[in-house]
DNA sequence: TATAAATCGATAATAAATTATCGATTTGCG
DNA sequence: CGCAAATCGATAATTTATTATCGATTTATA
């Protein structure tokens, strides 16, 4: 839950909605589209009409015109301005294995408003290379950077073993936000906003998914 | 929401929560625990006790008793067996990129009952190399090889632009479970089950959570 | 210009998920 | 041994999320 305005208040699950909303009127906008409806988009990405045009109500005051929908380029104003993508945060990444490489190459980051500065690690073979243009340093350098740089958002991406200690060196150099890729949790104050990219969770979603349609073909 | 026997459901959050569960009360069990309570699970994680002995309870037939709480092993024996991690699926993997690579090299997947036996890629260099044990063959040998090992999952680490036309592929073939790590939307037969890994949904969770303490700093 | 089809927005109904409550039970300790 | 503390399991209450319904509105078309 978390709060909009006076009141007004955006799940969770409205908010991991509205990035596929946004990715999707891209595409459309980009396919020469202008005009798009609830029951489109619901269609399209097998929700609910009702459900589009709550999420949609919420975050933008574009209003739909019957037999035409709404204007993409209002609602991708909209969704781009309260997902913040304009002000967008500087992050550092620490742990520059194969999947700290992998996320300093991914560019869609910027779409969304965050801005990877710096990489960081211990193994000193890696320190000085520069990976898409970022640079990686000495994990003892960590501290001073992030303080210096007054940056809010850190990247978790080592060994789960190392994980935990990462995570309260973040903390103590003021990070307040931290995207955790080791599987494993975290032990933080509850000033720390973190969410967990836990593979091994989706996983079993999509497993328990598969076991459903295999059973249901059974009978 | 997934049946689980006779009119007994989990739905999505409980299943994403127990391979968390998993993972502590392992770790728990080499510390050398043998018990564990709702009470200090959900402390450690940051959850309701009562959600957790709901959760439990629907997976597990273990009681936990009084002032002790449950038995480790019994509660992990439960878990996995819910979760499947025995009845093992094989997958395939199609896109030996910089995420693809990350994701044949993970070892975490033995762990939930996913092992991946081939991997798949239209660049002829790549073609024969063997990552992790994990050999890579021509994209076009995918139809033939999965209907073969009678294969039912999918991941896909292709590019957005090329994701539809492999995941219509996989389709064809007999996948029935896709892993879509490409950031885009599938149309697909409803028979087929997808799970999307949306890094900027993730993203957009945790910057809204980030804006909302850095918000109420300033109060 | 009248009419039909599509869609909106608001509200109501349903369904699902989370959290609170409470009596019963077990353990550990004085 | 008896009592206090902790925890369980079950049920109830609450909150949250999703879906259905319906009158009003707008556009396209005959």
């Amino acid at each position: 839950m978390i709060e909009v305005k006076e009141g007004v208040t955006a799940s969770k699950a409205t908010i991991s909605r509205l990035p596929v909303y946004l990715r999707f009127l891209r595409d459309k906008l980009k396919a020469g589209d202008e005009n798009v409806s609830s029951t489109l988009i619901a269609g399209q990405l097998r929700l609910n009409p009702v459900q589009v045009r709550k999420d949609l109500a919420l975050v933008s005051s574009a209003s739909g015109k019957p037999k035409l929908g709404f204007k993409i380029k209002e609602l991708i104003e909209s969704i781009e301005s309260f997902l913040g993508v304009c002000n967008t945060h500087d992050a550092v990444l620490c742990g520059v294995g194969s999947l700290g490489v992998t996320l300093l190459k991914y560019e869609g980051f910027k779409n969304y408003g965050l801005n990877i500065v710096a990489a960081f690690d211990t193994n000193s073979e890696l320190v000085g290379k520069k990976i898409n243009g970022i640079t990686v340093f000495s994990y003892n350098s960590l501290p001073a950077k992030v303080k210096r740089l007054n940056i809010k958002v850190g990247i978790i991406t080592v060994p789960k073993e190392a994980a935990q200690s990462v995570a309260d060196g973040m903390a103590a150099s003021g990070i307040r936000a931290i995207w955790n890729f080791a599987p494993t949790h975290l032990s933080l104050s509850p000033d720390i906003a973190v969410k967990y990219e836990d593979l091994a969770a989706s996983l079993a979603v999509l497993s328990k998914k598969l076991e459903d349609k295999l059973r249901d073909e059974e009978t």
